[in-house]
DNA sequence: AATGAATGAGACTTCATTCAT
DNA sequence: AATGAATGAAGTCTCATTCAT
């Protein structure tokens, strides 16, 4: 009863090979976040993130204690790249004036953040309003924003932009869309003012 | 409009008498929000709620179509809760000037807003940002609050300051809460300048 | 991707209709403790049990909290009749003469006691001898083997006899089974001597 | 049989020095003996054992074919162990007076015996009881166990105090240990009367 | 109108074992 | 000689949903 009939199974497709796969954590990681983004941490299986990172569902627990610690290493990975890219636009600023359009255009949805983005910033906002494992992510995150922002402007205004940022972002997904980059523009100028 | 019924039941008979609970379904979707806030959307389930709401697990899918049905019933009660309490404190405030400390006290998790309130909150965009269904209700809710601002501001302000509400309601829990009280009115005051 | 496929399976196997199955609880305790003669505690699983009551596997986690629950409920009806049959034993002997044959016939595997119930036996005992839960089932069979016992002889011999009985009853099993009758019928006799 | 050897390893890369352990194989039957303790025969496995032993997992099937071969390792070693015991006190006991006095202190659970003895018993039987090549083991045993108390008695006498032993060991553990000395000492007195 | 019983699907996880190195 | 990586099978359990009553 026990170990027969394994091989019966497909003809069709070869004896899956023992792979070698150095990489294999990272593409779980980003397989995750693909499902996220797709059914959301409600949605989330290992076997989705197995089939969608084309590993044995073995694999999942191997590669990751359990479906907490598979969570945590996506969502630290995803909010680091975030905040690097935010990093790199604020670095790439010549001037207060430069760092300003270029927070217009992070905020509208431009080269910087996308839809992706914004939907698994609002997955990992969920985790962390209930847990702080999750909190200290959004934690160092929000502290490394502000510290991007500080190459422009000082603490105190850094850190109110950066609320605006969060807050304009979430109303460009979940509004119906129409904020007007005027607007945008205008408050970002009043908050940042010299 | 009697009192009767409920006691009729034969006292010969151990039968649990079959309740006449009008508020049954209401009582639920309390329960629904209070799972939601303890342990996620990610966490709900038929069985939990019906414990929390002390109500038989058939009598969920009697009352409400499936999971789904439930959980857009309770956070559309949610969301109209929410802009009722903003309205009701704009409406309150006799003058933009009134009105602004309000959404101070609002921001900085007075009265008018709570942990619990913000931990739903997260959940809600987390589903509004994959599935439309959901958006409807932000949409909806987020109209009603900037209808609320209007009392006091134009359109274009309203929009802006409600995502800085936004922005700064999730800082305050998702960051490390320093969040200072005069930074946050001077934001207030810059953006809604007359 | 969800809810395809589940029809397709047995045109052989004809639906199996819901049952309605008030005895169900007890064929698998039954079930459990025919498992665990057969492939004792370490091999028992939901799905075997499962498998010899004939029910399906859903069934197993709903009629008993867990594979824990199951096991207490099996081993408790197992002391409880293995007591029952050594006080009908008892009950049915006239004196004391007639109450050592019958023990004398119960160790020796005749009519009372049989191969099952030592494995079974010594399943529990394992149990009990980590775990102070099975202890508790255990100290209550012993306890109504004594008062059984007690019919005939008083308290300190009824000790000691179930004691003998214990060991001699395991003897026969685990040992090469040439444990002779007349040796242990002396045994009875001499710690039994009014 | 030089000392060195591990040492020897380059102190350049920090590879872990694949260890030469000739002890292997005995600390892994140790472990596993404790894990048997622990959790029992049904809560063991390869990777606990492997923990306990501090051997990386992969040792546990180049050691031992399989989990039934460590198994039978090491209740080997335990049922060896224990009739050690047994007959260095009979060796020691210069007449049958001592011997039946060394009885009743290993029965008594004095030096000769531990709650974590009687644990190991019960396991290794309910696996004898079951199984042939288990109930190989107790049958070696306990022909170990008759010849060292045939130092100072007959073989029927030895058979049934082996017997008498066995069943107020587990009644010791088993019951709620109200066992009384001067009982037990009637008992073994009666039964090996000269 | 309401519910307890029931069930199939699928969740996470542990596991013994294999194998390339 | 020894092991870390890997995997398929099977484990326990939770679940949404159905249905007879």
């Amino acid at each position: 009863m026990s170990a027969v009939g394994a091989s019966a199974v497909g003809a069709t497709s070869a004896v899956r090979p023992r792979r070698r796969d150095p990489m294999r954590s990272e593409r779980i990681i980003e397989a995750c976040l693909d499902v996220i983004v797709a059914e959301g941490v409600d949605g989330l299986s290992h076997r989705k993130v197995a089939a969608a990172a084309d590993v044995p569902l073995g694999s999942m627990t191997y590669h990751f204690a359990g479906r907490d610690a598979l969570l945590m290493a996506a969502f630290e990975k995803f909010a680091r790249r975030a905040s690097e890219r935010l990093d790199a636009a604020m670095a790439r600023a010549a001037s207060p004036e430069e760092a300003r359009a270029a927070i217009e255009r992070h905020v509208l949805g431009g080269v910087l953040i996308d839809d992706r983005e914004v939907v698994l910033m609002t997955e990992l906002y969920a985790l962390a309003a209930r847990d702080e494992r999750y909190k200290a992510v959004t934690h160092a995150w929000m502290a490394r924003s502000r510290a991007a922002l500080e190459r422009h402007f000082d603490p105190a205004t850094a850190r109110i932009l950066d609320a605006l940022i969060e807050g304009l972002a979430l109303h460009r997904l979940l509004d119906d869309g129409s904020g007007e980059g005027a607007d945008v523009a205008r408050a970002i100028a009043l908050l940042s003012a010299d």
